[in-house]
DNA sequence: CCGTATCCTCCTGGATACTG
DNA sequence: CAGTATCCAGGAGGATACGG
Protein backbone atom coordinates (compact mmCIF):
# COMPACT_ATOMS: atom_id res chain seq x y z
CA UNK A 1 0.00 0.00 0.00
CA UNK A 2 2.86 2.78 0.77
CA UNK A 3 5.30 1.87 -0.95
CA UNK A 4 6.44 3.61 -3.85
CA UNK A 5 8.19 6.32 -1.66
CA UNK A 6 11.52 4.61 -2.20
CA UNK A 7 13.54 3.40 -4.83
CA UNK A 8 16.60 1.74 -4.24
CA UNK A 9 19.22 0.94 -6.83
CA UNK A 10 20.65 -1.79 -7.76
CA UNK A 11 23.91 -0.95 -6.41
CA UNK A 12 24.02 0.73 -3.06
CA UNK A 13 26.47 2.87 -1.12
CA UNK A 14 28.97 1.23 0.90
CA UNK A 15 29.34 1.81 4.43
CA UNK A 16 32.45 -0.27 4.21
CA UNK A 17 34.56 1.69 2.14
CA UNK A 18 32.82 2.19 -1.50
CA UNK A 19 30.70 -0.14 -2.59
CA UNK A 20 31.95 -3.66 -1.43
CA UNK A 21 28.51 -5.02 -1.37
CA UNK A 22 27.26 -6.46 -4.84
CA UNK A 23 23.53 -6.12 -3.60
CA UNK A 24 21.04 -4.08 -2.05
CA UNK A 25 20.33 -4.76 1.74
CA UNK A 26 18.53 -2.19 2.95
CA UNK A 27 15.40 -3.27 5.04
CA UNK A 28 13.03 -2.06 2.82
CA UNK A 29 14.15 -3.18 -0.44
CA UNK A 30 12.49 -5.85 -2.99
CA UNK A 31 14.82 -8.43 -2.56
CA UNK A 32 14.89 -8.62 1.25
CA UNK A 33 11.35 -8.57 0.66
CA UNK A 34 11.35 -11.48 -1.37
CA UNK A 35 14.07 -13.02 0.01
CA UNK A 36 12.11 -13.18 3.73
CA UNK A 37 9.07 -15.22 1.89
CA UNK A 38 11.43 -17.58 -0.72
CA UNK A 39 13.34 -18.16 2.20
CA UNK A 40 11.07 -19.28 4.26
CA UNK A 41 10.80 -22.44 5.83
CA UNK A 42 7.69 -23.79 4.52
CA UNK A 43 7.57 -22.06 1.04
CA UNK A 44 11.19 -23.91 0.73
CA UNK A 45 9.29 -27.45 1.28
CA UNK A 46 6.03 -26.53 -0.66
CA UNK A 47 8.00 -25.76 -3.97
CA UNK A 48 10.25 -28.71 -3.67
CA UNK A 49 7.59 -30.78 -4.05
CA UNK A 50 5.51 -29.18 -6.02
CA UNK A 51 8.32 -29.92 -8.93
CA UNK A 52 7.24 -33.33 -8.77
CA UNK A 53 3.38 -32.48 -10.68
CA UNK A 54 0.23 -31.25 -9.12
CA UNK A 55 -0.43 -32.10 -5.38
CA UNK A 56 -3.74 -32.18 -3.97
CA UNK A 57 -3.92 -30.01 -0.35
CA UNK A 58 -4.39 -33.06 1.60
CA UNK A 59 -1.57 -34.97 -0.01
CA UNK A 60 0.69 -31.61 0.57
CA UNK A 61 -0.55 -31.70 4.37
CA UNK A 62 0.58 -35.66 4.84
CA UNK A 63 3.67 -35.21 2.95
CA UNK A 64 5.34 -32.30 5.50
CA UNK A 65 5.99 -33.27 8.12
CA UNK A 66 4.67 -31.04 11.30
CA UNK A 67 2.42 -28.43 9.14
CA UNK A 68 -0.80 -27.88 10.29
CA UNK A 69 -3.53 -26.51 8.40
CA UNK A 70 -3.16 -23.22 8.76
CA UNK A 71 0.20 -23.14 8.19
CA UNK A 72 -0.02 -25.10 4.87
CA UNK A 73 -3.07 -22.51 3.79
CA UNK A 74 -1.02 -19.37 4.89
CA UNK A 75 2.02 -20.21 3.00
CA UNK A 76 0.00 -21.47 -0.45
CA UNK A 77 -1.73 -18.48 -0.34
CA UNK A 78 1.18 -16.40 -0.41
CA UNK A 79 3.04 -18.38 -2.82
CA UNK A 80 -0.49 -18.17 -5.19
CA UNK A 81 0.04 -14.53 -4.55
CA UNK A 82 3.54 -14.22 -5.68
CA UNK A 83 2.38 -15.80 -8.72
CA UNK A 84 4.74 -18.96 -7.95
CA UNK A 85 1.96 -21.30 -7.52
CA UNK A 86 -1.22 -22.36 -9.51
CA UNK A 87 -4.39 -23.28 -7.71
CA UNK A 88 -6.70 -24.75 -9.27
CA UNK A 89 -10.38 -25.60 -7.56
CA UNK A 90 -12.28 -28.46 -9.62
CA UNK A 91 -15.83 -27.51 -9.10
CA UNK A 92 -16.66 -31.27 -7.88
CA UNK A 93 -18.42 -32.81 -4.45
CA UNK A 94 -16.49 -33.37 -3.01
CA UNK A 95 -14.23 -30.15 -3.65
CA UNK A 96 -10.83 -30.65 -5.05
CA UNK A 97 -7.98 -28.59 -5.10
CA UNK A 98 -4.73 -28.68 -7.32
CA UNK A 99 -1.49 -27.05 -6.81
CA UNK A 100 1.05 -26.84 -9.03
CA UNK A 101 3.83 -24.58 -9.84
CA UNK A 102 3.54 -21.92 -12.29
CA UNK A 103 6.57 -21.23 -14.76
CA UNK A 104 8.24 -18.92 -12.56
CA UNK A 105 7.68 -21.31 -10.25
CA UNK A 106 9.23 -23.66 -11.82
CA UNK A 107 12.32 -21.11 -12.55
CA UNK A 108 12.94 -21.23 -8.09
CA UNK A 109 12.60 -24.84 -8.19
CA UNK A 110 15.95 -24.93 -9.67
CA UNK A 111 17.70 -23.05 -6.91
CA UNK A 112 15.57 -24.76 -4.18
CA UNK A 113 17.02 -27.99 -5.06
CA UNK A 114 20.52 -26.64 -5.19
CA UNK A 115 19.99 -25.51 -1.30
CA UNK A 116 18.42 -28.89 -0.83
CA UNK A 117 21.08 -30.66 -2.29
CA UNK A 118 23.81 -28.97 -0.67
CA UNK A 119 22.23 -29.60 2.67
CA UNK A 120 22.52 -33.16 2.01
CA UNK A 121 26.12 -33.17 0.84
CA UNK A 122 27.30 -31.05 3.86
CA UNK A 123 24.84 -32.83 6.12
CA UNK A 124 27.97 -35.01 7.97
CA UNK A 125 30.37 -32.31 8.08
CA UNK A 126 27.67 -29.98 9.66
CA UNK A 127 26.65 -32.19 11.96
CA UNK A 128 30.68 -32.95 12.81
CA UNK A 129 31.43 -29.40 13.45
CA UNK A 130 28.09 -28.87 15.55
CA UNK A 131 29.61 -32.21 17.61
CA UNK A 132 33.28 -29.92 17.81
CA UNK A 133 31.96 -26.45 18.86
CA UNK A 134 29.40 -28.56 21.67
CA UNK A 135 32.25 -30.53 22.84
CA UNK A 136 34.66 -27.24 23.04
CA UNK A 137 31.96 -25.29 24.21
CA UNK A 138 31.06 -27.52 27.26
CA UNK A 139 34.34 -28.92 27.86
CA UNK A 140 36.17 -25.42 27.27
CA UNK A 141 33.87 -22.97 29.66
CA UNK A 142 33.71 -24.07 33.10
CA UNK B 1 -4.94 -44.91 -3.54
CA UNK B 2 -5.32 -46.20 -6.48
CA UNK B 3 -2.29 -45.68 -8.77
CA UNK B 4 -4.33 -44.97 -11.99
CA UNK B 5 -5.99 -41.80 -11.03
CA UNK B 6 -3.37 -39.66 -9.85
CA UNK B 7 -1.46 -38.16 -12.61
CA UNK B 8 2.21 -38.59 -12.23
CA UNK B 9 5.58 -37.13 -13.76
CA UNK B 10 7.40 -39.21 -16.21
CA UNK B 11 10.27 -40.04 -13.69
CA UNK B 12 7.84 -40.69 -10.69
CA UNK B 13 5.90 -43.88 -9.41
CA UNK B 14 2.37 -43.56 -9.60
CA UNK B 15 1.50 -43.78 -5.90
CA UNK B 16 2.54 -40.42 -3.67
CA UNK B 17 2.54 -42.31 -0.47
CA UNK B 18 6.01 -42.44 0.22
CA UNK B 19 8.06 -43.22 -3.30
CA UNK B 20 7.36 -40.12 -5.51
CA UNK B 21 9.79 -38.08 -2.76
CA UNK B 22 13.38 -37.61 -3.85
CA UNK B 23 14.56 -36.46 -0.39
CA UNK B 24 13.35 -37.14 3.21
CA UNK B 25 10.59 -34.13 4.51
CA UNK B 26 10.19 -35.83 8.04
CA UNK B 27 10.58 -33.14 10.88
CA UNK B 28 13.10 -34.77 12.43
CA UNK B 29 15.18 -35.41 9.70
CA UNK B 30 18.53 -34.26 9.22
CA UNK B 31 18.17 -31.88 6.36
CA UNK B 32 15.14 -29.97 7.71
CA UNK B 33 16.95 -29.30 10.51
CA UNK B 34 19.65 -27.92 8.04
CA UNK B 35 17.48 -26.62 6.17
CA UNK B 36 16.13 -24.09 9.03
CA UNK B 37 18.92 -23.17 9.71
CA UNK B 38 20.20 -21.87 6.00
CA UNK B 39 16.90 -20.56 5.33
CA UNK B 40 16.95 -18.02 7.82
CA UNK B 41 16.31 -14.69 7.39
CA UNK B 42 19.50 -13.61 8.38
CA UNK B 43 22.08 -16.16 7.84
CA UNK B 44 21.19 -15.86 4.62
CA UNK B 45 21.98 -12.21 4.55
CA UNK B 46 25.24 -12.17 6.91
CA UNK B 47 26.73 -15.39 4.36
CA UNK B 48 25.72 -13.37 1.55
CA UNK B 49 27.80 -10.64 2.82
CA UNK B 50 31.09 -12.48 4.38
CA UNK B 51 31.93 -13.73 0.51
CA UNK B 52 33.31 -9.91 0.67
CA UNK B 53 35.87 -10.37 2.92
CA UNK B 54 36.69 -10.44 6.09
CA UNK B 55 34.34 -8.13 8.57
CA UNK B 56 33.94 -7.21 11.92
CA UNK B 57 31.18 -7.11 13.92
CA UNK B 58 29.78 -3.52 13.92
CA UNK B 59 30.62 -3.62 10.32
CA UNK B 60 28.17 -6.21 9.87
CA UNK B 61 25.50 -4.10 12.55
CA UNK B 62 26.33 -1.72 10.49
CA UNK B 63 25.78 -3.07 6.71
CA UNK B 64 22.56 -5.50 7.32
CA UNK B 65 20.16 -2.98 7.98
CA UNK B 66 17.55 -3.57 10.80
CA UNK B 67 19.13 -6.21 12.58
CA UNK B 68 19.42 -6.39 16.02
CA UNK B 69 22.93 -6.21 18.21
CA UNK B 70 20.77 -9.31 19.55
CA UNK B 71 20.07 -11.57 16.25
CA UNK B 72 23.52 -10.57 14.69
CA UNK B 73 25.60 -12.36 17.84
CA UNK B 74 22.80 -15.18 17.68
CA UNK B 75 22.91 -15.71 14.14
CA UNK B 76 26.62 -15.43 14.06
CA UNK B 77 27.07 -18.37 17.04
CA UNK B 78 24.58 -20.42 15.21
CA UNK B 79 26.67 -19.84 12.15
CA UNK B 80 29.89 -20.83 13.46
CA UNK B 81 28.67 -23.68 15.50
CA UNK B 82 27.38 -25.19 12.15
CA UNK B 83 31.32 -24.61 10.63
CA UNK B 84 30.27 -21.77 8.20
CA UNK B 85 31.84 -19.19 9.73
CA UNK B 86 34.79 -18.28 11.41
CA UNK B 87 35.05 -16.38 14.48
CA UNK B 88 38.78 -14.88 14.92
CA UNK B 89 39.79 -13.00 18.41
CA UNK B 90 42.34 -10.55 18.14
CA UNK B 91 44.27 -9.79 21.61
CA UNK B 92 43.77 -5.91 21.23
CA UNK B 93 42.13 -3.14 22.90
CA UNK B 94 39.83 -2.01 21.96
CA UNK B 95 38.71 -5.94 20.98
CA UNK B 96 38.55 -6.65 17.22
CA UNK B 97 36.58 -9.69 16.10
CA UNK B 98 36.71 -10.66 12.49
CA UNK B 99 33.98 -13.16 10.68
CA UNK B 100 35.10 -14.85 7.89
CA UNK B 101 33.70 -17.83 6.28
CA UNK B 102 35.42 -21.08 6.49
CA UNK B 103 35.73 -23.28 2.92
CA UNK B 104 32.31 -25.08 3.67
CA UNK B 105 30.99 -21.65 4.05
CA UNK B 106 31.98 -20.50 0.79
CA UNK B 107 30.37 -23.59 -0.67
CA UNK B 108 26.92 -22.44 0.39
CA UNK B 109 27.69 -18.80 -0.79
CA UNK B 110 26.82 -19.94 -4.23
CA UNK B 111 24.04 -21.77 -3.62
CA UNK B 112 23.32 -18.33 -1.79
CA UNK B 113 24.04 -16.07 -4.47
CA UNK B 114 22.26 -17.96 -6.69
CA UNK B 115 18.68 -17.77 -4.46
CA UNK B 116 20.15 -13.71 -4.14
CA UNK B 117 20.16 -13.53 -8.47
CA UNK B 118 17.11 -15.46 -8.63
CA UNK B 119 15.36 -12.66 -6.79
CA UNK B 120 16.81 -9.79 -7.98
CA UNK B 121 15.94 -11.13 -11.82
CA UNK B 122 12.35 -11.63 -11.01
CA UNK B 123 11.46 -9.24 -8.31
CA UNK B 124 9.61 -7.18 -11.50
CA UNK B 125 7.69 -10.15 -12.01
CA UNK B 126 6.11 -10.95 -8.65
CA UNK B 127 5.43 -7.81 -7.94
CA UNK B 128 2.98 -7.76 -10.51
CA UNK B 129 1.35 -11.02 -9.70
CA UNK B 130 1.08 -9.10 -6.37
CA UNK B 131 -0.99 -6.55 -7.90
CA UNK B 132 -2.68 -8.76 -10.05
CA UNK B 133 -3.44 -11.20 -7.49
CA UNK B 134 -4.58 -8.06 -5.02
CA UNK B 135 -6.64 -6.21 -7.46
CA UNK B 136 -8.46 -9.16 -7.96
CA UNK B 137 -9.02 -9.98 -4.50
CA UNK B 138 -10.38 -6.69 -3.49
CA UNK B 139 -12.50 -6.51 -6.47
CA UNK B 140 -13.82 -9.56 -6.48
CA UNK B 141 -14.73 -10.65 -2.78
CA UNK B 142 -16.92 -7.54 -1.35
C1' DC C 1 -12.54 -32.52 1.05
C1' DC C 2 -10.97 -27.78 1.46
C1' DG C 3 -10.78 -24.44 3.60
C1' DT C 4 -11.88 -19.96 7.08
C1' DA C 5 -12.38 -18.24 11.83
C1' DT C 6 -11.14 -18.05 16.52
C1' DC C 7 -8.51 -18.55 20.42
C1' DC C 8 -4.37 -19.06 22.78
C1' DT C 9 0.44 -20.28 23.49
C1' DC C 10 5.14 -19.72 22.82
C1' DC C 11 9.15 -18.15 20.88
C1' DT C 12 11.29 -14.71 18.05
C1' DG C 13 13.42 -10.87 18.27
C1' DG C 14 13.76 -5.69 19.66
C1' DA C 15 15.15 -2.30 23.48
C1' DT C 16 17.89 -1.42 27.09
C1' DA C 17 21.46 -1.75 30.45
C1' DC C 18 25.66 -3.64 32.04
C1' DT C 19 30.71 -5.99 31.70
C1' DG C 20 35.59 -6.93 29.95
C1' DC D 1 34.36 -2.54 20.55
C1' DA D 2 32.07 -6.74 21.30
C1' DG D 3 29.50 -8.88 23.50
C1' DT D 4 25.99 -10.90 27.65
C1' DA D 5 21.77 -10.46 30.38
C1' DT D 6 17.13 -9.22 31.09
C1' DC D 7 12.66 -7.81 30.05
C1' DC D 8 8.78 -7.74 27.24
C1' DA D 9 5.66 -6.96 23.06
C1' DG D 10 4.04 -8.99 18.96
C1' DG D 11 3.48 -12.17 15.69
C1' DA D 12 4.08 -16.95 14.14
C1' DG D 13 1.92 -20.81 14.41
C1' DG D 14 -0.83 -24.96 16.65
C1' DA D 15 -5.59 -26.77 18.12
C1' DT D 16 -10.18 -26.72 17.53
C1' DA D 17 -14.67 -25.91 15.54
C1' DC D 18 -17.48 -24.84 11.96
C1' DG D 19 -19.06 -23.54 6.80
C1' DG D 20 -19.35 -24.55 1.64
Amino acid sequence: MEEGTLKSPSHCKGTKDDAVRQWDVREDCEVRQILDRVADKWSLLVVALLDQGSWRFTELRREIDGISQRMLTVTLRNLERDGLVRRTVHPVVPPRVDYELTPLGATLHDTIQALVRWTESHQEEIAAARAAYDARATGDTP
